[in-house]
DNA sequence: ATGGTTGTTGCACAA
């Protein structure tokens, strides 16, 4: 079974290149995010005629996650499971697939660390915990995968710049990371690469992909229970190859029956 | 160099 990440940066106009993939991957379970459509927009008859069952959680112009499965797709929860108010942005969506808690991710992006929205972060980090607290457990088999926004290490980096005093690699949003691995969520795909300069975003500007200068802020979480069937994980670089790609690469995990 | 590129119910703003 395999289950993947994939920031679109729109799935209108990422649509022929998303439906390529996935005619030629036949992925069991893919995320998505940033859709930036409403959920009438969502194309769920396209995705049933190439097999799968998918369930979106939109807003419109921003944001935006789906899930979208031939496996199967339960219990479907939008925005977060931890009863309070909801989140005003759709950042995440939630559903059983294969008898794997899947949850699709977009942790927002930060901005800046003297930004409001970098605080937004972080509360929406810790109420992530507190929705996997709600929702499921760590005894069970779960995977929460997506664009996190975060690079775990130095070796999930390009730019030095970034390391000093940049979003995305503070201890503040490390610390968070760190809660969801105390939770009981690891890193599925560091269990098998240990090297640096490996990544699943590019920035459009200035030939980044070409230079190889990206981060791996794309992640794929699971428990005990998933780690310990995950057989291995890729990046598929060639899908930020070609035509209008999206800034993201999709990524890849797979588990043992 | 606060640079560069892409997307959107766009003409500014988010990434």
């Amino acid at each position: 079974m395999r289950i993947v990440t994939w920031n679109v940066n729109s799935l209108k106009a990422r649509l022929p290149r998303v439906t390529e993939w996935i005619e030629e991957v036949r992925p069991e379970v893919l995320c998505l995010q940033e859709t930036k459509m409403a959920d009438e927009a969502f194309p769920a008859l396209h995705f049933e005629e190439l097999g799968y069952t998918g369930a979106h959680f939109g807003q419109g112009r921003w944001n935006g996650v789906a899930i979208i499965s031939r496996v199967g797709l339960d219990d479907v929860v939008a925005n977060f499971a931890d009863g309070i108010e909801p989140d005003t942005e759709a950042r995440i969506i939630t559903a059983t697939c294969a008898g794997v808690r899947v949850s699709s991710v977009y942790v927002p992006n930060g901005r800046a660390v003297d930004d409001p929205h970098y605080e937004y972060k972080l509360d929406w980090l810790d109420r992530l915990v507190a929705h996997l607290e709600r929702d499921t457990s760590p005894s069970a088999d779960v995977v929460v995968t997506g664009d996190f926004n975060i690079a775990p290490t130095d070796a999930d980096v390009f730019d030095p710049a970034m390391l000093d005093g940049g979003t995305h690699v503070t201890p503040a949003e490390r610390d968070r990371l760190a809660a969801l691995a105390d939770w009981g969520l690891t890193d599925l795909f560091r269990g098998h690469h240990t090297a640096d300069g490996l990544y699943s975003w590019w920035d459009y500007r200035s030939g980044s992909f070409h230079k190889g200068h990206g981060m791996r802020i794309d992640l794929s979480l699971g428990t005990a229970s998933v780690a310990k069937r995950c057989r291995w994980s890729v990046v598929d670089r060639n899908a930020r190859k070609g035509e209008s790609p999206s800034d993201h690469a999709p990524v890849i995990v797979e588990l043992a029956d």
